[in-house]
DNA sequence: GACGCCGATGTGAGCGCTAACAATGTGAGC
DNA sequence: GCTCACATTGTTAGCGCTCACATCGGCGTC
């Protein structure tokens, strides 16, 4: 019942085993003419190299973990899909270790499973505060990227720049006139939070400006609507920068609720650029991070320790892009 | 710099390999002393049972492979991350192996890919017409169920019951008192359409009312816009049926630009209930599948497989669940 | 007290592959 | 014609594990 082995290819090609690993690897020492005769062999019986074989004798197979916690927020799940696509195209394939917590404990287990399976290379999206600390306890003989992860620790790392970002959506609205920006934040322990407030602050300050007080949110539209519901009674407020698009979401709910129109009289700004952005009511200006340009550069960088067997260190930051439509205006006068 | 290996701990232990093999495996026949002795050196030495290696001998490999298209739509995504879990859950690991196409060769190529590693077996999430084909010329010696996939085919499957959510969605609305109800639908191959169309066509039928004609969508907000752009010019439209939330959502807001109240003039329902369907405007009614139910069940009948041995063919249904929030109210007179 | 039985443990083979080395064949160079 | 270098192919030995079977005691039984 188990399909043919390598033998049974070289059976049929009169060659030994070893010739037929060797057709498989691309090695260079193989006459043509031998080559095709494997070929057709392996064609003939449908061989297919058997993984697991392989991995036992490399001690390595060509799989990549990814370790992620919640997939199915949009951003986390662009980032898996891209992630995927991009090692398929090096001919890994991808195995998801999904996590309850972000918290020491559970990256470690996370971790420990993918290397009971001898994967490759780790990719952690690390998001939050507390995964930090457990990323410096791993096993160093293992290639591991982060993504998203704590800026200020040793490890490899690639990050949309989140700075960046933010500093674009605060500055399109006070260009458009507005003379200060509010920001409805992300949760406090996450890094993207964190780099999209210091943009805001960033912004707000270079261009001279008062920094009104954060309103903490925490990704969901639930919150957004809650923190909307505040801001919609406060007549001072003319502009919103939104630290994700699902914030922004429930933002212009509840603006719409109290009456107050967007983008006439309130502009609002998000972050991620969701499918549906361009069809809330109205389309919402946000940021675009590239998650494909995230997964190549992690990729990438997994890869070249995977093939140097060194453990790097080297950082990548992938800029954003704003994408303007009709949730920002002058303010009113 | 390989880790300790099986003969290590038995070493430390004082036993045999196999010894060691049989505590890991749960083998009844082992004396508690001996297993005590044997955890404590494996404990001691931070081993791991290479997976590959067991991989190789029996075969099969603790990974359950699923092939998926596009994993950044909300439904698939969630799906996704309930299998993951409830693998987890099982002992099993998930590897993705997405698809660009779900024609014949993508899916084959996509399972082969999988047999390679010798996964234990299979879930393909095969949403649409094109690959239903596919599935009936798989190897037949793999464990394997189609999530939302044919339901004509002798394939084991499990899905949602697309025709009972949709029909209480039209009913829903009739209920509310509407003459007839619309429906803006999925694209004409997706499974899933055709089933909540089913569902559209029954409740209408079975009230006695006329059926208009179908407006077709493809599960974008964008579709959604342009189909609720052509509704909105419609007098004797008052109430809407989408086959998703994105679409209500693209619905949503052409209905506003054109100036129809929701749900004043016009009801909306949606399908899915993604996060954020509540912080639409108006919050969408909407009809939320199981997807944590559709993981399990798969998973269950995937694992029934793999330990019979035996291809089974049985298929699941799992009934959604109508969520009633403000989208919805009596017609105007 | 010899016998058989059963639970606990050890032994040897082999899963399918790659790495290292050995053994050919082939042609250039003298 | 013979040697040497090099390209091509074969041979052997594991990788770390499980499976099938062998072995070893201790127990109850007659």
């Amino acid at each position: 019942m188990r399909g043919p082995a390598m033998t049974d290819v070289a059976r049929l090609a009169g060659v030994s085993h070893q010739t037929v690993s060797r057709v498989l690897n691309g090695h260079p020492n193989v006459r043509e003419q031998t080559r095709l005769r494997v070929q057709a062999a392996i064609a003939e019986l449908g061989y297919r190299p058997n993984r697991a074989a392989r991995a036992l004798v490399t001690g390595r197979s060509q799989v990549i973990g990814v370790v992620a916690q919640n997939t199915t927020l949009y951003g986390p799940a662009s980032l898996l899909a891209a992630l995927e696509q991009t090692a398929a195209e090096e001919g890994f394939a991808v195995t998801v270790g999904s996590v309850r917590d972000l918290d020491r404990v559970s990256i470690s287990e996370a971790v420990e499973r993918h290397l009971a399976h001898r994967v490759a290379g780790i990719v952690v999206i690390a998001p939050v505060e507390s995964a930090g600390e457990a990323l410096e306890h791993l096993p160093k003989d293992v290639p591991l990227v982060t993504v998203d992860g704590d800026p200020r620790r040793p490890v490899p790392l690639v990050t949309v720049d989140q700075v960046a970002g933010a500093r674009d959506a605060t500055q399109h609205l006070l260009e458009a006139g507005h003379r200060t920006v509010w920001h409805v934040s992300g949760p406090a322990d996450w890094f993207d939070s964190a780099g999209r407030i210091e943009g805001w602050r960033e912004a707000l300050r270079s261009a001279g400006v008062e920094v009104p007080p954060l309103v903490p949110g925490d990704w969901s539209a639930a919150s957004g609507y809650r923190c909307g519901q505040m801001l919609a009674r406060m007549p001072e407020v003319t502009a919103i920068f939104t630290a994700n698009d699902h914030l922004a979401l429930g933002v212009l709910r509840a603006l719409h609720e109290y009456g107050r129109r967007v983008p006439d009289e309130i502009s609002v700004v998000g972050f991620d650029d969701v499918p549906e952005a361009a069809y809330f009511i109205p389309p919402l200006t946000t940021v675009r991070p590239d998650f494909a340009a995230v997964a190549q550069a992690s990729l990438d960088l997994l890869l070249a320790q995977i093939e140097s067997g060194a453990v790097g260190e080297s950082r990548q930051t992938v800029a954003p892009t704003l994408i303007s439509r009709q949730s920002v205006a002058a303010p009113p006068r």
